[in-house]
DNA sequence: TCAGAATGGGTAACATAATAACGTCTCTCG
DNA sequence: CGAGAGACGTTATTATGTTACCCATTCTGA
């Protein structure tokens, strides 16, 4: 398993896409779940795509770029199981799904999205899982999953601006 | 303005309701804006469910109850006007909409949602919009807008099981 | 008081997101 | 091989959200 996350800047993108396609392989291997040619294309574009992708997106592509006959259900098929296997993310804020930064260990990602470029960055940070679960202790809540979505400008657009 | 949080149990939830409206009307008479029969009529309704109310839910209820003839535009229109005056907030991983407990001073929510009653709790937790800012900072992200849902099990489900 | 603008709201149609139900194929595995 | 499970195609339907257009009311200022 790799220590390296895969953020990647643009210029080495390709390899990056197909750093998370062979660690989607291994993982999946190791699960003992099937990365199949479908769900494996998905993950492929949704990792080629640094902005969140609508699952009717996909659905376009598979349709123009492939020439593969595709129904909605096919597509949320496919996404239930990157998302249940947490190879992919799904931004809720935007209903569109994002390539997962580090799928060797479950987790649910919080996220930076820029509302100009519309990337979105994930992150992982300790503090502000934290705070939630402070916060939640507090009212006798049991936290069981969380959505943080934070939408904003990122470094190089409020640098263009 | 009241000093008094408009947190309240369901014993009094008809005054609660009631105190809410109140505010509001205060507060676009301040702002300037009107708050129009249907607006205060979905503001009332949303109110009075502690549960977050979808599109369709008030707009079936406006159909029903009130006989008015409504169409989406209708419902969205006015979600749009107290979403803007900061009387509502919207649950994007529910689509859905509550009212805010703090209308008197614009802010986004942060809300515990419980998985089995769907009440959702309105926090304002400093110390997780502080992690967020801190976080963002880092990478130079500009926060302009938050969005923290975290669903669980809230204290009274928690027994109850 | 009246003309015109601004605002609110009704109507229809459309666009996007997600699910249900059913059938077929294929890939194991005994 | 043959039974069962899993994956995927197909059709239809439901849920959610938006657009364009029109009409009525209200506000404003000559």
């Amino acid at each position: 398993m790799s220590d390296t996350p895969l953020a990647c800047t643009p210029h080495d993108h390709a390899h990056c896409v197909s750093h998370a396609l062979a660690e989607a392989d291994q993982l999946c291997a190791r699960q003992g779940v099937r990365l199949t040619a479908l769900r494996r294309r998905v993950l492929e574009l949704v990792w080629q795509s640094h902005k969140p992708l609508g699952a009717y997106d996909i659905l376009a592509i598979l349709s123009e770029q492939d020439g593969r006959r595709a129904a909605p259900p096919t597509v949320y098929r496919a996404l239930d199981f990157l998302l249940e296997n947490g190879l992919v993310h799904r931004i809720a804020s935007l209903n569109a799904f994002i390539g997962c930064n580090h799928p060797e260990h479950p987790h649910q990602g919080q996220f930076l999205i820029c509302r100009d470029c519309h990337t979105a960055i994930e992150m992982q940070e300790p503090a502000i899982r934290n705070a939630i679960g402070e916060a939640a202790a507090q009212v006798g809540f049991a936290v069981e999953g969380e959505t943080v979505e934070v939408v904003g400008l990122c470094a190089p657009c409020r640098r263009a601006a």
